[in-house]
Formats: C-alpha cells, structure tokens, sequence
DNA sequence: TTGAAATCAAAGTAAAATAATCGGAATTAA
DNA sequence: TTAATTCCGATTATTTTACTTTGATTTCAA
C-alpha cells in the first residue's frame, strides 16, 4: 500500500523540471544533484515521463528535458500513473464490465476496493503541477530568512 | 500502491467470521475451504486480527473464532491496518509535527502525500463490517436462481 | 571535424517485502 | 484419553523494488 521511490523521486523530478526548465532544458544530472537522486536511476523514471508525453527532451551537448505541456494540463495522476502504472490498491476483475470472475455476483468487497480505488484517483486526478508549483512559490515568498534553501525533503 | 493478500484475504475471512459464526465460532480450516486460503497462511492472518483485538478465540475441540465486537463497530480501516499496518501511501516524517526532515520547510510534495493518504484513510474509515454483512444480504436475497453460489471472488 | 555532453536502451544484481510452508506445543470438548 | 483445534516460531520460496552497469547514439560547440 506504499507508493515506490518511482512515484516519489519521479513527482520531485517532474517538479524540478517545471522551475528550472524555464528558458532553457534542464540536464539529467542537474536534476539529480537538487534532488538527491541517482543519475541512471533517474533517467529511468525520465524515460517513463517522456513515454507518457509529459516532456520532451533535446539530445546532444546543451540537451535536456522540458515540459510538454502546461502545467495546469498535467495532472499529479498522470504522473504518477506514468511512473508507477495503474493506482488502483486492487485491480479487481470484477469491477470491470468485460471482467470475468466467477464469483463477482456475490461478491462484497469488490464495493470495498471500488470505494478505495475511487478516493485515490479523485485525490491524486485533482491535484495539478500547476498547484505545485504555485505552493512552492509561496513557501519561498514566506521565507524571509537567509535560510539555506538547499536542504531538501526526500519524500 | 496495492493492497497485498494480506489486506485482501483478511477482509474476506473477517467478514466469514461475521456471517457464519453467529451461534458456533467458525475454525480456520472451515473458513480456508469456503475462502479458499491456505489454512497456514491464514492462521497468520487471524492472529493479527486477534492481536488487534477484533475476533476472539475458543481453542481445543470444537474452538474457532468469533467476532470481539459489534460488527457496526469495526471499520474496514481497522481490520486494513490490523493486517497491513499503516495505510499511509507515503510515510513522510515532515507531515508529523514532531517529524525532523530537514527540508520539511521547502517542501511542496508533502501536500500531495497528505492529501492521498487522507482520501484512503477517509474512505476505509466510513465503511463498516455491518455494512458489509447487509450488502451481502442484499445480494443474496436478490438472487432468485438455483445459482451455485459456491463460486468465489479472490479478490 | 572531433570531442565532450547529453539522451537512449537494455540487461544485470542485491536487498527487501511478500506469500507462503512446516513442525510441534498447548488447550479443550466429547 | 483422544481427536480437534488454536497457537507459536522458524524457515523457505517468490516477487518486487531499487538500483547499477554497460554501451550505444545524437548533437552541439570549439
């Protein structure tokens, strides 16, 4: 029922993407020195993001990844869809039309793993980079201190 | 990001106990063969829920085990983290108050942690066993045919 | 034109979590 | 007493996760 290192350094990656990548693509190992994570582990989860067409990337010398879209057109369940698959807790059969499973008449908990199923892609469907990035402003803009923004959470 | 066999089965056998052990306790290798769960691995799993305090035990001949309390008194949250522990997605130390995480201050993502593991949490927590027992009920008394309702979901 | 900077791709590995299995001791109703 | 049952701890097998490794390909800039 946990959430893998793939959803939670791939959310801060995409995250970093949408602040630095401004004027120009940001490097693989400009991402992974802020965010603390490993170069090639890191460019597996970027290669799941750009699979799913939430970035794109120009190769070669000065190269990097920007995002493909506007932030407020990237869901937070996109992402974490792209990088972790499906969300739902319990992937059912019998939840699904075309599902077969034999007991699915009288089955009860299927209601249970729907319910749960429904809450999760809800949440994460109406949370948007845009809201993100927008919070994050607003952290620094609280900050009136010459405090060390460089410590990060690795959540 | 799923709910793993233990959460699963356990859901299951907890609602056989409901169902069938209203005069009698119901022994494990009764409810393996209705559940179709390894009788082993299932006495792993009412333990749990035993030590969680939720089903009581009768051991020696004729033992089994029974409901602890009221089943509209026992959420599927509880018998979810009985079995599993925390249902958190992401168990982030920055959204405790006492949680050190040294970037806590900064961070943005822990507002999309947050948000998910309340959605979860708010959904198992309103669902009760009593509901359970009456939606299977319902569903029995709906179906009229010579159905073999020996047919079972795993899920 | 050439070398450095970068993405791209696929395979391999170590550790952890999950899902069981197994053997036997303690308890109790008949 | 005996058969049925819970209880308990240890062990093993399987799967998933979290990386690392290797090497190729593309592109820019000096």
């Amino acid at each position: 029922m946990k959430l893998s290192t793939k959803g939670r350094y791939g959310l801060r990656a995409m995250l970093d993407i949408a602040l630095f990548s401004r004027s120009e693509p940001v490097s693989i190992s400009s991402i992974a020195s802020r965010e603390n994570i490993s170069e090639p582990y890191l460019e597996q989860l970027v290669a799941r993001l750009k699979k799913a067409g939430m970035i794109k990337s120009r190769r070669g010398a000065q190269g990097g990844y920007m995002l493909a879209k506007e932030p407020e057109d990237i869901s937070v369940g996109d992402i974490l869809r792209a990088l972790e698959g499906n969300l739902d807790a319990v992937s059912c059969p019998g939840l699904k039309d075309d599902g077969d499973c034999a007991g699915a008449q009288f089955c009860v908990t299927k209601y249970v793993w729907q319910r749960i199923n429904e809450s999760i892609t809800t949440a994460v469907d109406e949370m948007h980079l845009s809201d993100l990035i927008r919070e994050s402003q607003k952290l620094r803009d609280a900050d009136n201190s010459e405090a060390e923004q460089d410590k990060i959470c690795l959540c």
